[in-house]
DNA sequence: ATCCCGAGGG
DNA sequence: CCCTCTGGAT
């Protein structure tokens, strides 16, 4: 089956199977998103979930957050993994807010991954998910997976991915095709035992049952 | 390529 | 013990 067509097919199945696509990060704001998504890098959501509460009660605001002490962040996010320099980028970020973007998330881009431990992903998910804004797709551990395993891509560099995925979709669906990707990586096409027989996409899979 | 790093599953 | 979890910086 040709790429793009494997594509569409892709997206029409895991669109039924996912008819209300939710984050699975909890956050009511740009800048809460942008801290889970930091703190989210190597980790569950479902403990992000259990760590944002108290941080966002204890420094509501990001200029609250732009003056906190590094070593107070770094014991509440410390269950995350990673949490000396996940604290120091969420502080630094907020601080970089503050004096150089008039104290609001940027909206592009270009200035989202100025942002100490802001990348890519987690500027594609910050723009698509808070702003509506669709420059890329967000390329984690579950997309580069599953793309890799359909056929989508040759590559496994997550940048590359992203150049391969983008002309597959209709730029509307951008933010979707990662929801999508993601929940479908943790419920069936998982990193260590695919449940490839009990998989909807094993039909058009070139990589079924191999991995 | 390597480091950062805790928590949970197998 | 090993691997994985919506990565990023050097």
């Amino acid at each position: 089956m040709i790429k793009k067509k494997r594509a569409n097919e892709i997206f029409r199945r895991l669109a039924r199977r996912y008819p209300d696509p939710e984050p699975a990060l909890d956050w009511s704001h740009a800048w809460e998103l942008l801290v889970a998504t930091v703190l989210a890098a190597q980790c569950t959501d479902e403990r992000v979930n259990k760590v944002t509460p108290a941080l966002f009660k204890r420094w509501p605001t990001i200029a609250d957050m732009a003056t906190a002490d590094i070593h107070e962040v770094e014991e509440m996010v410390r269950s995350t993994g990673f949490f000396r320099n996940k604290a120091k980028n969420i502080v630094a970020s907020a601080s970089l807010i503050i004096n150089e973007f008039g104290g609001r998330v940027p909206e592009t881009m270009a200035e989202l991954i100025r942002l100490p431990g802001v990348a890519r992903k987690t500027a594609n998910i910050v723009l698509s998910n808070a702003f509506h804004i669709h420059e890329g797709i967000a390329v984690d551990t579950h997309v580069k997976r599953l793309s890799f395993r359909l056929g989508l891509t040759k590559h496994t560099d997550p940048v590359r991915i992203e150049k391969d995925l983008m002309p597959l979709f209709e730029r509307k669906n951008w933010g979707d095709i990662n929801h999508f990707l993601v929940y479908y990586g943790r419920e069936v096409c998982n990193a260590q035992r695919p449940r490839c027989t009990e998989c909807e996409l094993a039909d058009i899979c070139p990589k079924k049952g191999v991995e």
